[in-house]
DNA sequence: ACATAATTTTAGTTATAACTAAAATAACTC
DNA sequence: GAGTTATTTTAGTTATAACTAAAATTATGT
């Protein structure tokens, strides 16, 4: 099995690494990687795995009113090794946060509308 | 050493493997490298360059009005090893083609000014 | 049927990668 | 120093990845 573009494009994302290194080892829900990322809304996260799924990297399975996710390291070949030697280094959150700033795109997070604090009176 | 992420990166366009590729085992000169690509232009090879210079990935020398590159394959670590299995495979010149079609940003290419046929007169 | 919870989907925004064309630079030749 | 060659740099274009906010969907409990 040769290196598969699919696999270096998807993995080349910190943001989808940063997901790949929660499903790795074990299934866990959509709002539980959400949960994990609070620098990033649901929807974002939801997107991030469809793409993973859809390039058929990490599957999911659906029960109840859950999702979920889990990554087929089997899919991954050589790079699997390569992603989980990289989060043994004690310093990989740190530079995939640095990582992610500094690559981030789109709009910066407003404060949804539902949650706009009140106002506070000043008497 | 642990996986870089700006190797990632570099690695996972199309573009710039096509680009690695020519340049990995032998120095080649800028037009050299421009003449094995016929679908971009010269600047867009010599930005793709500037790119993988700037990532140490590559390295220039200067001889009188040439400009030599090689890869610097120390520098990719496990990842080199994955590339030089990909090139092994019969199709990876189709398949990079497609790529490099599926992924293209920018403008297409416009005849060049100077280049422009002249009319041909219908008497 | 209705409310709630989990998640996805949509429509719009922003930043940027990857390009183009053309101008600029640098080194050589005559 | 004018012309030629090799290359880089600049300014502008285009497509898209990665996000946001909000609406829609889906499943469950009461």
């Amino acid at each position: 099995m040769v290196l598969d573009p699919v696999v270096l494009a998807s993995v080349a994302s910190p943001r989808r690494r940063e997901i790949l290194r929660l499903v790795w080892t074990a299934e866990r829900s959509a709002g539980d990687i959400h949960r994990a990322m609070p620098d990033v809304t649901f929807g974002a996260v939801s997107l991030q795995l469809r793409a993973l799924v859809e390039a058929e990297l990490v599957e999911c399975r659906q029960q109840s009113r859950h999702r979920y996710y889990r990554a087929r390291r089997d899919a991954f070949g050589e790079v699997g090794r390569m992603l989980e030697q990289m989060w043994t280094d004690a310093l990989w959150q740190l530079k995939l946060r640095a990582e992610l700033e500094s690559t981030r795109r789109g709009p910066r997070p407003r404060r949804r509308h539902g949650l706009r604090r009140p106002k506070v009176r000043t008497p």
